[in-house]
DNA sequence: CTAGTTTGCTGTGCAGGGCAACAAACAGGG
DNA sequence: CCCTGTTTGTTGCCCTGCACAGCAAACTAG
């Protein structure tokens, strides 16, 4: 219930530009001010204070041949970054992002046994520095965002449980805080997932969606509920893997049975697949190409499994989208139609009608958008009070 | 992304003084300094502007026997009034509540038979009459605020289905304001509850939370998501009724099999006492009452149904409350423990251990309340700009 | 080259919150 | 009862930041 003043009128309007032009790429002075409804010296002034902070830069106009005096474009510097990590079950992936949106670097860090929080932090660490001197000064680090598989408090980024790491309490962000000296931010995998496809995937300006992921080790999710993330009280919302699907026996990662998580596995489509391990394009690849009957009964189980926990999820919350990443795109694209027809069935008919379900657009560098948006998120909300560190 | 001028300022702390007036009661000008952070000439000004557009009194100072100069308290008028509106199977229920949170009338008309939408209007127009008349000019009707047990589509509080009404696409809130000259808002029933619950009830402070509800004609539910009502894209959101709880083949008022609707009923409890119909309070006097093993079965049998459904919500939502209304609090009643441990079973530990299931508190008054604050929402949106019709 | 259009830039006006100084209203102590 | 210390209301002034108008600049179209 804080009252406003001055400050943070222009706090709001820093903020809403640079939003803008972090989310809808380059757009000209003149855009600015038909979007935001402000006035074109106050535009100027904002453009300008952005481009002091380092934030922003102001370019010649584009070629538009529109009637009247060519408009300045403003776009977000990509020479503020944020480091992305995401710590799996065997590497730590580690990447550079610009907050105008370019993956500068990516690094995966093969480890020869599950990482410790202290690995991890070790590592990123020794690639900070790595990218720091291969960069060069002009690039200016103003946080860490990292990607978690597990549970994360959200307020200060301690790890409560990450079973497939073995990670118990771990208090990564503060290690990492401690270690490279930039704020760090931490969140579940899945809900950095989510957050990154609304911005700039499946979900580009929509207000309500449900975002499941299909990994190797299990199935997560996050929301997005009136615009904004949802992260619960404490922030382990989106726990789509847990949700009863069915009566059988069959139990989960936490011992839950009937779950989700319990029916809906790829390894059990690897194994019918004959194969060992593949990386997600191949493993769609060869699930399309399969003409088994065995195989496509087995995805025929999953999705009709898979239908009720979205059934339920939609009756809920009345999404306008629904979108479908890891495995579970792949087994939503050998049958879309018998996924929401199932879905159908066990849906009121009104939300059923205003839901659409899709697969997640942004590929292997969702999770390093989504990691750096933790941190840019922060900057976004007050661009000139966010502590930019030299460098 | 709207910018903001100094007329958002102004609105946006007009509103937040007098939401924190007509939400915590009386409260004292330096409090209001205080909480909002303004400075004290500031709020002598905003307050003075609420009082002058009639919508905040200003008192003298209550005894405190604090040092220093008393503070002037500050109050929400009571005689800015919505009126609540309930349409039911059997009849329609009527409020007139004020903004400080009195409720000054409520009249329940029965019905010969299951009101049409033109029965209700005609109804709300005949006793907002008789109300006029009764509370006199100085009491101002700001809107009209309507809980409807059904879907509601949110934007312009078109009736989209309530199965128990019969109604299929029925305009109500545009009939009611061509009849009324009000602004009339309209709102699915268990949503208005728990906005109600949130800010009056159990719920007060409570930034996540689930609230459920078990009327005679079925399960309803709303959400509260990081502070806010969670609608949905269409004001559809929480349809906890058709979530899937068990493989049994029992439907539910949609056709959807196994459902909580299905299972969880107030009417097989009402067949085992032995009993037609009884009134809220009754039926859980009855059922606290009763030493019949059937009935204890069976109220364990729901208990075991509810905990699905609240177990899927909470490992999505990880809220921090779970409220319970209608007969779903008789059952709660019966056996908390048994509920708990019901979830806790189904749930990962963590989301489990931050939440608390209890009971809702407002009773009788619940819907006129909830319903009521769909006006007083937009009225405290903006205090300034919310036309107050004359009268 | 001219007319028309759109935008950038500059100086001014204004609304509204912050601030400081003073007065007012209380409790407590002698 | 008076004095002191404390807290709040009130008033006048200041400062910030956005709007607005007028003019110059940069474009298209003919």
């Amino acid at each position: 219930m804080q009252g406003s003043n001055h400050d943070d009128v222009r706090r709001r309007n820093l903020s809403v530009i640079l939003r803008l032009v972090h989310r809808a790429g380059p757009v000209s002075r003149s855009q600015l001010t038909r979007v935001t409804g402000l006035n074109r010296s106050t535009i100027a002034a904002l453009v300008g204070e952005l481009a002091e902070l380092g934030l922003a830069e102001e370019r010649e106009p584009d070629a538009t041949n529109q009637v009247g005096r060519p408009s300045m474009m403003v776009a977000a510097s990509d020479h503020v970054v944020a480091l992305a990590v995401n710590p799996e079950i065997d590497a730590v992936t580690i990447g550079v992002v610009g907050l105008g949106g370019t993956v500068h670097r990516r690094i995966r860090e093969a480890m020869a046994q599950s990482p410790s929080a202290a690995d991890a932090v070790a590592t990123t660490v020794d690639v900070l520095q790595r990218m720091r001197a291969e960069l060069g000064p002009r690039f200016r680090f103003v946080g860490v965002g990292v990607a978690v598989p597990g549970l994360v408090r959200a307020h200060d980024g301690l790890v409560r449980h990450a079973p497939h790491l073995g990670w118990v309490d771990e208090p990564l962000a503060g290690m990492l805080e401690a270690a490279t000296g930039l704020r760090v931010f931490a969140a579940n995998d899945a809900s950095t997932g989510a957050m990154a496809e609304r911005h700039f995937g499946a979900g580009r300006g929509i207000t309500d969606l449900i975002y499941l992921n299909g990994g190797a080790s299990g199935i997560g999710g996050g929301l997005i509920v009136g615009g904004a993330p949802a992260g619960g009280v404490a922030g382990y919302a989106g726990e789509f893997g847990h949700t009863r699907v069915s009566s059988s026996a069959a139990t989960d990662s936490a011992g839950i049975a009937g779950t989700l998580e319990a029916e809906v596995t790829r390894s059990a489509l690897l194994d019918l697949l004959g194969q060992g391990t593949l990386d997600p394009d191949d493993f769609e690849r060869a699930l399309l190409a399969s003409t088994s009957p065995q195989v496509r009964h087995e995805v025929e189980r999953q999705l009709d499994h898979l239908a009720v926990a979205l059934a339920g999820a939609i009756n809920i919350l009345n999404p306008q989208l629904v979108v479908l990443g890891g495995f579970l795109a792949s087994i939503h694209a050998v049958d879309p139609e018998r996924l929401r027809a199932a879905v159908g069935r066990l849906t009121l008919p009104v939300p059923f009608d205003s839901v659409r379900i899709c697969p997640a657009q942004l590929g292997s560098n969702l999770l390093m958008i989504g990691a750096a948006e933790l941190v840019f998120e922060r900057l976004l909300d007050d661009p000139g009070g966010f502590v930019l560190p030299a460098g």
